[in-house]
RNA sequence: UGGGGAGUCGACAAGUGGUAAGUCAGCGGUCUUUGGAACCGCCAAUCGCAGGUUCGAAUCCUGCCUCCCCAGCCA
């Protein structure tokens, strides 16, 4: 008889992503001496997004892994576009996110002197010159896709002119727009990013940290590459649209004949369903008002997710799952939902609160009496312990809760139903109290008290368990129900004439004031985050005081009753 | 019609010549003092297409198709 091998499971049951199987074998070759340097380079000209966050969890991871380091830079080679408000949230997000930087907080305007520096090199090596065409006329030489471009009139002028020239231009005594520095490469590159592409230009703006000192300004590509060299990064990672861009970088490494080179490498950016993450339309939505701000519980801003009860934890999660590679790919964000839930699933206490309440009264209960009930915070985690809430006579419940004519399947109060409210009592609906407009304003039911804490003894069950809160102990709270902001899997999938602003969701916040929440709430502070049972995932918003209670919804709870009730009456409203 | 990339279940994504992981979504079920969670099961991929090499191809070769990016003095 054979014996049956033991299994042994592979330490990584997934394979290793492109990036890291490159870095791997760096590391076996010894390059860059084993070092792995590695940085985040935003431009300070928006608030960080989801898209940053697969970014920043990379690069901040990469360098972890291999006991590297990772800096923050801020590419702020365009005064036109940037401010220190950016400056500053960029900062508070990555911290929040879980990444530190340590002393390494770097600044491409830092560099500008050694920059300009490298720039008069190349001019003296031939490699730039001082170029007098208009921006149109650049165009013009350019060429096309198919075409080649042709040369510039200015393309061969002397060392000394162009070393002049470029002297003056720093000097200031050439207006905006007159004259670039340019590298001269080949104008009939089939890669247009070659065509002798601008390495400085005259803005004659304040730079939020250089003040006035420059006008001039160097272009991405230069100013990229060289301070990736400067801060000695060896893996400068990027999104796929800077592919065409590495022949360039890589010739201005090459051109100064810099030593120890830091490599380029490309991968897919994030895209989420429902969901925009171009800077220039998160933009659009603040300034139009679209939404309350950059973090607008329903932004996919780093900040509006932080508002919207998203965890660092969740996000870092998120992060791992998507993978990494070429391919351009749209991950559903039920996938981010799922990791927030998971999270809070593990974490988040439980708490009872009322949405749209109804009133119930205990006809049986003696006027007057409060008990105290045992609930337990975290069945997921018993360390979390128990707390009391209080009970009484009148109640309030969820008015779903409640149907005078059930559908099928529905398990929960309805004429001769009894159900349990949690960690309390059995309970059974004997009359329904209506307004002249026959609107439902109060059940009357009695109480089962023997079942105390929600158990009969004689073992009879019922089929379900409804939260509620004590009518005169629970707090009012002002609940906004967040969903999503576009109701179009590609929000940029629009008709003729029409832009993305045309599938907002309507529904994307629901504002509620009527909610009751049991006391314990009162309690709650910026950013605390609760399971409201039965509900979702609520966090409590940064304008929340125990005078006015405001709580987000995060997410809600995967809600299989909504399912059937779709299923069986056939998905009619 | 130039150049640079990319095509593996509905969505992500492993796989690197040895007979297609996993996750999310979806669908059943068990259990349950949350119609939550957890657990179990199902689900689906002739690996863009067509040829070729090979005992054997998602992996190698050839041709084709489709999609994305590039003509800022933005990043």
């Amino acid at each position: 008889m054979e014996e049956t091998p033991t299994a042994v499971l592979p330490p990584e049951t997934s394979g290793r992503d492109f990036i890291r199987q490159i870095i791997d074998g760096d590391q076996e070759s010894d390059k860059h001496a084993g070092r792995v340097a590695t940085r985040f380079p935003p431009e300070p000209n928006g608030y960080l997004h989801i898209g940053h966050a697969k970014s920043i969890c990379l690069n901040f991871g990469v360098a972890a892994e291999y006991q590297g380091t990772c800096n923050l830079r801020f590419d702020d080679t365009n005064p036109l576009k940037e401010d220190v408000e950016y400056v500053e949230s960029i900062q508070e997000d990555v911290h929040w996110l879980g990444f530190d930087w340590a002393d390494r907080m770097y600044y491409a305007s830092d560099y500008f002197e050694k920059l300009y520096e490298f720039a008069e090199q190349l001019i003296k090596d031939g490699k730039a010159y001082v170029c007098d065409l208009s921006a149109e006329e650049v165009r013009e030489y350019r060429g096309t896709l198919t075409e080649p471009g042709k040369d510039s009139p200015y393309r061969q002028r002397s060392v000394e002119e162009n070393l002049d020239l470029f002297r003056r231009m720093r000097g200031g005594e050439f207006p905006d727009g007159s004259r670039t520095l340019r590298a001269r490469i080949d104008m009939a590159s089939p890669n247009i990013n070659l065509r002798d592409p601008a390495l400085y230009r005259i803005r004659k703006a304040t730079h939020h940290r250089t003040g006035d000192r420059w006008c001039l300004y160097p272009m991405y590509d230069y100013a990229h590459a060289l301070s990736d060299w400067i801060e000695r990064i060896t893996h400068s990672l990027c999104t796929l649209e800077f592919e065409d861009h590495r022949p360039l970088y890589d010739w201005c490494l090459e051109a100064l004949n810099l030593p120890d080179r830091p490599r380029q490498i490309e991968f897919a950016r994030l895209n989420l369903t429902y969901t925009l993450l171009s800077k220039r339309k998160l933009l659009h939505l603040v300034t139009g008002k679209y939404v309350s701000g950059w973090d607008d519980p329903r932004m996919p801003t780093i900040a509006g997710l932080r508002r919207r009860g998203y965890t660092p934890e969740a996000i870092r999660e998120f992060c791992d799952r998507i993978g990494l590679a070429k391919r351009d790919s749209v991950v559903d964000v039920a996938l981010l939902e799922h990791c927030l839930r998971e999270d809070l699933n593990r974490r988040a206490p439980r708490v009872m609160a009322v949405l749209d309440p109804v009133k119930v009264v205990l006809t049986n209960y003696p006027e007057g009496q409060v008990e105290e009930f045992d609930a337990v915070n975290n069945p997921e985690d018993p360390s979390h312990g128990s707390r009391k809430v209080p009970f009484s006579r009148e109640l309030y419940i969820e008015r779903d809760d409640f149907r005078e004519i059930p559908p099928p399947k529905y398990h929960r109060l309805s004429p001769g139903q009894e159900v349990r409210l949690r960690w309390a009592y059995l309970v059974r609906l004997d009359e329904i109290v209506k307004d002249e407009n026959g609107t439902v304003t109060e059940l009357r039911c009695t109480y089962d008290p023997a079942t105390r804490g929600g158990d009969a003894p004689d073992g009879r069950k019922v089929k379900s368990t409804i939260h509620w809160v004590s009518a005169s102990h629970s707090l009012p709270a002002e609940v906004r129900l967040y969903d999503r902001l576009f109701s179009s899997p590609d929000p940029d999938d629009v008709p003729e004439g029409k832009d993305f602003l045309s599938n907002l969701n309507p529904e994307s916040l629901v504002v509620s004031t009527t909610c009751r929440v049991e006391p314990g709430l009162s309690q709650a502070k910026a950013l605390d985050f609760f399971q409201f049972e039965r509900l979702g995932y609520f966090v409590a918003d940064p304008d929340s005081t125990p005078e006015r209670l405001i709580f987000n919804r995060s997410v809600a709870l995967r809600d299989s009753w909504a399912k059937i009730e779709k299923k069986t009456r056939g998905g009619k409203p």
